[in-house]
DNA sequence: TTAGGTGCAAAGGCTTTGCACCCAA
DNA sequence: TTGGGTGCAAAGCCTTTGCACCTAA
């Protein structure tokens, strides 16, 4: 994985440096963390070279901002992962893979062409309890 | 509709003050704005009035908060208009209702469903070019 | 060796808060 | 009349920027 950011990197024109490949580190195998998670994980870097090397990778396709909540976290892009969505749990915040349906990527799909978009692309949240939040509701009740 | 606004503030033992007519009327027949744009827009009602009630609004039921992109946007609730979802030009920035479809909408919900998760609720997002502005596009090529 | 990259500290947006004054009921 | 609501100014996040020093190639 360190090789594939290295030649990444290097091949955009940009050196790999400790900065960059401990933010890559912080974000592999990782579910999609806030800019706070990744920076409160690495003391020893720089909250401005952490922004500025999440930066740089957005820019070369290496991670991905997924909008959620009126927030954002930061995950490996498709180059890692394959496409899929995400659902967040609205009592304790974790945040699952959905995986792709190709029925419902269609019909989002050719919905957005119906009404005049092209190119679309789409980000789907949803939003909804965990099944470990949903027991615990019924117990409390 | 300011007759509605003035009972939904007064069933929940609030008053219907000057800023929050302002406010209310700020959003009224008006596709998602940003924060700014509404204080803007009410140049004499301060800032943190305008934050405020918009929060009290949200808590009403009021208002909608919008995540496009990692920002949002505000619009009223679907007390006030029918549930819809929103498409973003990435060129113009433009916001565009999206009429509900049936299938779509049963889609999403029992593919969170089959994944585990129970209420969901779901926020679909498009992006993609405008009618104009794939036009415009296409002269420019 | 040297351009690009980093850390530090300060500045910039957006949003919230504390407090004295004001006005809707 | 009076407690909730407002305006003002200041403080608090999160993020970006300027600049001198450092380091990968």
């Amino acid at each position: 994985m360190v090789r594939l950011l290295n030649s990444t990197l290097q091949d955009a024109g940009y050196s790999l440096t400790q900065p960059r490949q401990k933010t890559f580190k912080a974000l592999l195998n990782k579910q999609p963390q806030s800019m706070h998670d990744i920076i409160m994980s690495l003391p020893d870097v720089d909250r401005a070279s952490v922004y500025r090397s999440i930066e740089l990778f957005e820019k070369l396709g290496i991670v991905h901002r997924l909008p959620i909540g009126f927030k954002y976290k930061l995950e490996l892009s498709d180059l890692f992962l394959e496409h899929h969505h995400h659902m967040v749990c609205r009592n304790c915040g974790k945040t699952e893979d959905m995986p792709v349906s190709q029925p419902l990527e269609q019909l989002i799909v050719a919905t957005a062409q119906a009404y005049g978009y092209h190119d679309p692309v789409h980000i789907l949240e949803v939003q909804g309890l965990c099944e470990e939040c949903f027991a615990k509701s019924k117990h409390q009740h």
